[in-house]
Parts: C-alpha cells; sequence; structure tokens
RNA sequence: GCCGGGGUGGUGGAAUUGGUAGACACAGCAGACUCAAAAUCUGCCGACCGCAAGGUCAUGCGAGUUCGAUUCUCGCCCUCGGCACCA
C-alpha cells in the first residue's frame, strides 16, 4: 500500500465543555468518526422497500488498475453527490460498487512482473476498495462483486447460450492484428506504427473464426428509441445515431464474366443518382475479386497483402494516403451495359455495404482524388443550379444533390426522382433495389486472451460446436497461469482445453477464447440488484430496482459501453429476464479529467514519459518548455490529454485525500468545473477549498461557543437580519435547483461560499442575531452535506443536533423571506449599460420608463433625442432606444 | 478523414429562456497582525485612454439576425474525445 499520511498538526486540547466540536478542523478525525459511526448504522446498506421512491445512482465500476484516479474521483463524487442529495429528498437509495475486472492490463502487468493476473487484481481491488472507503462514499458493499467471480461470469455464459440458441450469437470469420514473431493475436493498442509492441515485427491481418453478437438485428430498436431517451445528454444520442448509422440507398449488381465465371460485383450507393456517371468500382483487398485478381497478377498480390499488413482502424484507413491497383478486370454497367474496369483501394472497408463501391469522380471527393490520381475518367452527371463544372479541380459543391444531365432517360430528374426511377429500372432487370444499409457492424466478441470470460463451447471432432451444458456452467478460468506474451495461456495449458464431447462422449477440445469485456460491463447494473443470487441471473429485486435512475460515468463510453448495455438488456428482455427496454433513464457523462504530457523521445528505443510533477515548466514565448527536476535537462512538451499510466500523467488523488481530507478533494473536485467539462487538472485551488472548510469551521464554532440559539422572531427582524436571512433562503433555493435540477455543482458551491462571506461579515451577538445565524448555519450544513459529508456530520451536531445529517430531510426555501419591495433596474441606452434606477417590485412600465429618464446618467446619453422606442423586462431591466 | 464536444481576464470558471460580461475561487500585488515566518484578516486585480469623473474596446477569427448576442445562424481556425481488440 501506498497510503501514508502527510503531515498534519495534532490538534491542542482543552475544548471547553459545552462544545461538540473541536476548535480546530482536524479533517483525518472528523472524517474516520464519521464513517465509523455510518458503519456501525448499516447507513447505506440499501433494502428493497416498495413504500418508499427508489432511486438506484449508478456510477461506471472502475477497471482495478491498482490506484484511484482523478476521473475516479470525480465520477464517484458526483454520484455520491446526488445519492446522497436524493436521501435528503426522501428517497429509497442504492449506490452500489464493483469492479470491471477482467482486461488486457492484467496480462501486461503479468508479463513484465510474473505475478498471476488474478493476484494482481484482486490485490488491486483491496487497495482501490480501502481508497474509495477514505473518501466517504455511500456505497453498499455488500453488493459488491467482480466481473472476474466464477458466480458472476457464470451468468455471461449462461446467456450467451442463450442467445446461441436463438441464433443471436454465431460464429463467422473476422479479421486481427497477428504478430508472427510471438504468434499471438494483438490488441489494437499492442500495435504501435503497424508493428507488435514487444517483437517489433510487422503485423499482419489474419481471417479467423470468431462468435459474433447479433446487435445489427436489433439496429432499427436501438436507433429509434434513442428518441425517448430525453434525459440523456443530446450529443450522446447524436454520437449513437451517427454510429448505428441508418442509410437509404440502393443495392445494385455489376455482372461480370470473367474466365468462365460468371458472377455479379455488389456495390450499395447512396447516391443512385449519380449511377450514369461511374467510371470503375473499387473493392476492398479482403474482396473475392481482388483475391481471384491477385491470385493471376502478382502486382495485384503484392498490392493486396500489403494492404493486408496495414492498419484495421477505421481512423487509419480514413487518413491514409488512397492508394489503388488495376486488378485488369472489369465489370458491366448494369443500366447501361458498358464494360468498367475493377479496382482494388486500400480505402474500401470490407466490413461495410458490401465491401465495393463505385466511383463516381464527378460527385465524390475520395473518388474524384483518386480518379485524377490514376487517370481515371471523370463524369459530371448532376447539375447544381447550372454552376459551371471543371474537371481541374474539386469544388464542395460537386457532391451537393441538383439534377441529373448526361444521364440519358433521367435527365432532369432531382435526387429523389431519380433515385426512385434508377432503382424501378434495376428492379426491372434484377441487378438492384432500394435497401437500407446501417453503419453498425455484428459485436465480435471473441478475444485471444486468457483473461477474461471462457466461451463456452466445446469443439468436437465429430459433433462440432457443441454448447457447453447449462449444469456444467461455469467455465471456470484457471486462476493460476502466468501469461508470458506469446498466444493464449488457455492454448497451452491441457487441463483446460482437454475434455470430453457432451454429446458423444468423444475427447473434444475446450474453446479457449474469451469475451470481450464489453460483455461483462453490459449487465453489472442488473447484478447488484440480485447480488448473491446463485440460481438465477436476476430475481425481483432487479425488477424493484431497475432502472438504474442515474448513470454517470466517462464520456469516453458514450458510444460503445452504452449501446452494447442497451443492446444487452433487450436480449434479456426478449428471453424474459427484465420487462425493461433501457437500462438507464438519466445520463451524466463527466468530462474527463486532463493533464499536462511530457516526454523524451531518444534517437533509438522508446519514448518516456515524466509526470507533470517532476517538471518545472516555462513558458518560452509560444512554446512550452520544460526541464526534468531531477536532472536538470530538457524534455519536450507534449500537449493536454487524459491521464493515462502509458503517459505518466496521472495525479495521485491520494496524496490529496493524506494531505486535506477527502471532504477537501471532494469540495474542490466538485468546485473547479462543471460535471460535464474536460477538465485540465492543475494544483493549485485545493487551497482555497480547505481555507474554505477551515474557515467554515471557525464560523460554526465561533456561534457555538456562544451557546444555544433561539428560533429567530420574523417581524422583530432589523433590516440587516432580515436580508441575511433573505439571502440564506435564496441561496438554498438556488443550491436545491443547481444540485437537483442543473447538475451544476460548481455554482451550487460557489452559491454556499458567497453566503459564507456574508455570514463572516455578519456580527450581531442579539438574540436575534444569534437565532439567524443559528438558521443559517444549520442550512449551510444541510446544503453542503452531499459535497462535504463527514464535517457536516460534525458541524450538524456541534450545532446541537442529535440526529445525524445523513439522515435529515432536504429543507425547503421559505418563500416569505424572499420577497423584496424595491428592485433594481438595469437602465440601457441604445443597448448599453448607462445607469441602475431603484423601482417598486412590480413596477409598470409607465413608472420604470419615467424612473429610467430621470436618472442624470440616462439622460446625459439621450440628451433630448426623442425616444423611438422602449424596451422594458419588468424586474430587470428597460432599454431606451434613441 | 468521419462523428461529437470545447474555446470568456495571468488561471479554473460564472452569466439558468437573447437582457448588467468576468459571480465564486486560484495566482499575483499592497496593507494589518507578528521579533520573524506561517496561518489569518483587509484592500486592489480584463486591456487601453484619462488627474479624476468617466469613456472606448473586449467572450478563438470573419460575417449575419436583433433595440440588445458569450448565448441564435453561416463560414473558418485551434483543441479534446470516439472510431468497433484500451477500459
Amino acid at each position: 500500500s501506498e497510503h501514508r499520511p502527510g503531515p498534519r498538526p495534532k490538534v491542542s486540547f482543552p475544548v471547553q465543555l459545552h462544545m461538540t466540536i473541536q476548535d480546530r478542523y482536524e479533517p483525518a478525525e472528523v472524517e474516520s468518526a464519521a464513517q465509523r459511526a455510518w458503519e456501525a448504522a448499516g447507513t447505506f446498506v440499501a433494502r428493497e422497500d416498495a413504500a418508499r421512491p427508489k432511486y438506484y445512482c449508478l456510477c461506471m465500476f472502475p477497471y482495478p488498475s491498482g490506484h484511484l484516479h482523478m476521473g475516479h474521483v470525480r465520477n464517484y463524487t458526483i454520484g455520491d453527490v446526488l445519492a446522497r442529495y436524493m436521501r435528503m429528498q426522501g428517497c429509497n437509495v442504492l449506490q452500489p460498487m464493483g469492479w470491471d475486472a477482467f482486461g488486457l492490463p492484467a496480462e501486461n502487468a503479468a508479463i513484465e512482473n510474473g505475478v498471476a493476473p488474478a493476484r494482481w487484481t484482486r490485490d488491486n481491488i483491496a487497495h482501490m476498495k480501502r481508497q474509495l472507503q477514505s473518501l466517504g462514499f455511500g456505497i453498499d458493499w455488500s453488493r459488491e462483486l467482480a466481473t472476474c467471480d466464477a458466480d458472476y461470469y457464470k451468468w455471461n455464459q449462461w446467456l450467451f447460450l442463450r442467445m446461441l440458441e436463438r441464433g443471436i450469437a454465431y460464429q463467422k470469420t473476422g479479421v486481427v492484428n497477428w504478430d508472427p514473431v510471438d504468434q499471438t493475436v494483438l490488441a489494437n493498442e499492442q500495435v504501435i506504427d503497424g508493428r507488435g509492441w514487444r517483437t517489433g515485427a510487422l503485423i499482419e491481418k489474419r481471417e479467423i473464426p470468431m462468435y459474433y453478437l447479433r446487435i445489427t438485428q436489433y439496429s432499427e430498436e436501438l436507433l429509434a428509441a434513442l428518441d425517448r431517451l430525453p434525459d440523456w445528454p443530446e450529443r450522446v444520442r447524436a454520437m449513437q445515431a451517427n454510429w448505428i448509422g441508418k442509410s437509404e440507398g440502393v443495392n445494385l449488381s455489376f455482372p461480370y464474366e470473367t474466365g468462365g465465371t460468371r458472377g455479379e460485383l455488389k456495390v450499395f450507393t447512396t447516391r443512385a443518382d449519380t449511377i450514369m456517371g461511374v467510371t470503375f468500382v473499387a473493392v476492398a483487398a479482403l474482396h473475392p475479386l481482388a483475391e481471384l485478381a491477385a491470385s493471376r497478377d502478382a502486382s495485384v498480390r503484392a498490392f493486396v497483402d500489403e494492404c493486408r499488413r496495414g492498419s484495421v482502424m477505421e481512423a487509419d484507413l480514413a487518413t491514409m494516403d488512397k492508394k489503388g491497383i488495376a486488378t485488369g478486370l472489369s465489370v458491366r454497367h448494369p443500366l447501361t451495359g458498358a464494360e468498367v474496369p475493377v479496382w482494388v483501394g486500400n480505402y474500401v472497408l470490407m466490413a461495410y455495404g458490401e465491401g465495393a463501391v463505385m466511383g463516381v469522380p464527378g460527385h465524390d471527393e475520395r473518388d474524384f482524388a483518386f480518379a485524377k490520381k490514376y487517370d481515371l475518367a471523370i463524369l459530371p452527371v448532376i447539375d447544381v443550379q447550372g454552376q459551371p463544372y471543371s474537371t481541374a479541380a474539386w469544388q464542395d459543391w460537386y457532391a451537393d444533390y441538383g439534377r441529373c444531365v448526361n444521364s440519358g432517360a433521367y435527365d432532369g430528374l432531382d435526387y429523389a426522382a431519380a433515385t426512385d426511377a434508377i432503382a424501378r429500372d434495376l428492379e426491372a432487370k434484377g441487378l438492384g433495389r432500394k435497401q437500407v444499409v446501417w453503419r453498425l457492424r455484428d459485436w465480435g466478441i471473441s478475444r485471444q486472451r486468457y483473461w477474461g470470460c471462457p466461451i463456452p463451447i466445446i469443439h468436437c471432432p465429430a459433433c462440432g460446436a457443441v454448447p457447453v451444458p447449462d449444469e456444467q456452467l461455469p467455465v471456470r478460468l484457471p486462476e493460476d497461469l502466468v501469461p508470458d506474451g506469446s498466444g493464449n495461456p488457455l492454448a497451452k495449458h491441457p487441463a483446460f482445453y482437454e475434455c470430453r464431447c457432451p454429446q458423444c462422449g468423444a475427447a473434444a477440445r475446450r474453446e479457449t477464447d474469451t469475451m470481450d469485456t464489453f460483455v461483462d460491463s453490459s449487465w453489472y447494473f442488473f447484478r447488484f440488484a440480485s447480488a448473491g443470487n446463485e440460481r438465477a441471473m436476476v430475481d425481483e429485486r432487479a425488477a424493484y430496482w431497475l432502472p438504474v435512475d442515474q448513470y454517470i460515468g466517462g464520456i469516453e463510453h458514450a458510444i460503445l459501453h452504452l449501446l452494447y448495455s442497451r443492446f444487452w438488456t433487450r436480449v434479456m428482455r426478449d428471453c424474459g429476464l427484465t420487462r425493461l427496454d433501457e437500462p438507464f433513464q438519466r445520463l451524466l457523462t463527466q468530462g474527463m479529467v486532463l493533464n499536462e504530457i511530457w516526454f523524451r523521445k531518444p534517437a533509438s528505443g522508446r519514448i518516456a514519459y515524466y509526470n507533470p510533477a517532476e517538471i518545472t515548466a516555462k513558458a518560452d514565448g509560444e512554446r512550452r518548455t520544460g526541464v526534468l527536476n531531477s536532472d536538470g535537462a530538457p524534455v519536450e512538451y507534449g500537449g493536454i490529454g487524459t491521464m493515462s499510466k502509458s503517459r505518466r500523467n496521472g495525479v495521485d488523488p491520494q496524496a490529496l485525500v493524506d494531505r486535506y481530507g477527502a471532504d477537501t478533494a471532494r469540495l474542490f473536485m466538485m468546485f473547479a468545473a462543471p460535471p460535464e467539462h474536460t477538465l485540465e487538472w492543475s494544483d493549485e485551488g485545493v487551497e482555497g477549498a480547505f481555507r474554505f472548510m477551515k474557515r467554515l469551521w471557525k464560523i460554526v464554532h465561533a456561534h457555538v461557543q456562544g451557546g444555544p440559539a433561539g428560533r429567530p422572531d420574523l417581524p422583530a427582524l432589523d433590516p440587516t437580519q432580515r436580508a441575511l436571512r433573505r439571502q440564506v433562503h435564496q441561496t438554498l433555493a438556488k443550491v436545491g435547483d443547481d444540485i437537483g435540477r442543473r447538475r451544476t455543482f460548481n455554482t451550487a458551491i460557489a452559491a454556499v461560499m458567497e453566503l459564507l462571506n456574508a455570514l463572516a461579515r455578519f456580527s450581531d451577538s442579539s438574540a436575534q442575531g444569534r437565532a439567524v445565524m443559528q438558521e443559517a448555519l444549520d442550512l449551510v450544513v444541510l446544503m453542503l452535506a452531499p459535497f462535504v459529508p463527514h464535517a457536516s456530520h460534525a458541524m450538524w451536531q456541534g450545532l446541537g443536533h442529535a440526529t445525524a445529517v445523513v439522515d435529515e430531510r432536504w429543507p425547503a426555501a421559505d418563500e416569505s423571506a424572499l420577497v423584496q419591495d424595491t428592485i433594481e433596474l438595469v437602465v440601457q441606452v441604445n443597448g448599453k449599460l448607462r445607469g441602475r434606477v431603484p423601482v417598486p417590485a412590480g413596477a409598470d412600465e409607465a413608472v420604470a420608463r419615467a424612473a429610467a429618464l430621470a436618472d442624470p446618467g440616462v439622460a446625459k446619453f439621450v440628451a433630448g433625442q426623442p425616444v423611438r422606442k422602449l424596451i422594458y423586462v419588468p424586474g430587470k431591466l428597460v432599454n431606451v432606444v434613441i
């Protein structure tokens, strides 16, 4: 453990007898006392209770990397603030926690240190759990789970078998990165500049059999249902819609005959109206026609092989130089019968559409560039409002919709009419029809890795792929293997893979692939609500708690994790395990926590990263430069990026907690930025939050020392007391709105800080003054309880309450305290601020106008000119237009 | 490249429905307290002009709509996230 208590001065007694809080703010003592109190009372153990409104508050569970990072602190503090706030609203709150415990880092650690992934993972979990507990999150730990526990992943396997039965899970080949030296499949992350990260060997693409989940069967539903998620951020819904990517277009066939074989090259297009402008077709390197041409021509073979060595990532495909080679084959245009050459293009995706595209250089930018490069014909066939077309250079409007020209029978038709006519003619010839195509692809879940959930299949020489019978579940992952980086350890472990066929009893081989870890995280929120059930995946407790009322997690999960969870929930629904369509009612996507990146890149060897804390940085004109503290030599600045282990730019939250306490760490995290913003980390500023805590503590302490205070006698308050009380209740209303509706925790905290500044200035030791102060401090502590629960716990008792603040209700603002007789109107002349005038609240326009024009500052600018117009926004402003 | 965010003082940010730009903090400067330091407290703190009163400019850049634009529209620049085997 790296938990080292930081230097902290010891408290000095004596404490007077009638005081219940110490004179000095000591977070370590306050926090452990509060945590002990919650633990003893079982405060956060959630029980199903039909009589109360339930509130399931869930944060994305962490990968147990070993240490909490700032993103976790941000995520779980947001969740805890909402959970505690909803509890104060009277809700029955469930806030569980678990571990997304399978994955690649455990194997990497094993390769580096020789420790078994199971051991490494469980040690990390133990450490991170202590860290979470020290932050005082109100978590129901009785429901804790780890996805590497057999009683969890058993149900992955069980539902996978149900999916096989229903045809949702199926087997087909998929493309992977293959390291020829280590004889192993690599993750995209392990491929650097086309080479294996450990071996440096050139990576090949390889096709292997894998299991897929038919998420595309739910495309339409997953897309349509986005409209019924009003409490999801607009941007997440937009990203998912684009990911699912519904396009309506035309599927058409180019017939061909070569060397005695007849066939049809299938192509999908959303621009069938440009079909008369086709001058070539391009196929993916993995397309059968490319393979056919390669078998006949060495240069095509070489090009196809080169493409196959390239990256499998879409981002790389989209940005690489567009290259191609003529196959020497040709196909016939489906409408004109003209001969069209077939090319292989490195930019054509095998996984989208048909793995082939029709080339219309006249109206597609990529095709245009390709035609220019390889001297292919460019044929304009769309007229965009008579604009002059030149093949010399691409213009953006070339891709716009217009009317067909040079298109024979289709001339003069617009996009819709041309598409209809062309689709009809193609259909008459049996060479095409309208079709909807989705960008979404089926979800490949096979991973050739050890530290994951085994896929419950047995391969029998006679019976083929046989599902493991339910009663043999779980297929347990042996926990004592240590991967060495070459191949999958399961495939080298006969005790695991040697087995009998469940159907015929013959010797058979167990599947050694494991599941994508996204499977684990696609339904864990159900399991929290059915914790410990050994007989069923979910039970009636899930029906009580689900859906998750508030889900909170990083924006980086906006697509994959959330989409897979929505899909998995629907599969569970179709299997009768839930009645829900959607698992997450409301979603908050927190921004990422970023930090500076500093590195050195030696002429040879691997790039070395340094933590910003080890760097002294300065601005050198436009450039930012820095030196490493330990050797004084320069380091390069790599900009701002997510905190990551590989870039060594993480900040350890434990140091903050040790130095300032959990409350300060939580408070600062929530104050630094609104939750959805990305946050550039800075150590400075934490001091401000700590100062606030000390100030608050001091004011509470000073007030308590004056002895018990009564309740304010409202009609007897003087104007100063009345004004303070108004601010208190204004703040209360704002803070409730900021937390409950707007989720802008930073402004809620700022409002309380402003109030505290007012309380510090308020020195009134009269009975009424002290009564107003008591009410104010009570409310301040209640308002802050979700943010700084430990200090609030202590101060609440210090203020003379016998209850625990965690069990208190959120107070309602006193409307009568908010009433004001006179308000200040802002006066503008031609939109520029020229004065402020007091008017009675509710003044009509005539009164406001008279008051505004009478103001000397305003009169100076009006200067006798006629008022052309006067805008009056009641209660706010007057704009005099002259 | 495609998809989605973001850009406001030296810094993080505020301005909630188109209505006072810079709340609240951080850093900095000055002062009080102190033998001294720390801590604490008080004041100042966008730029420019001005002795001042006050004025002008200013929310990435360029246009537009409006009595009024940080907010709406269009174009551009920079930056961050995702792109299907990192989680």
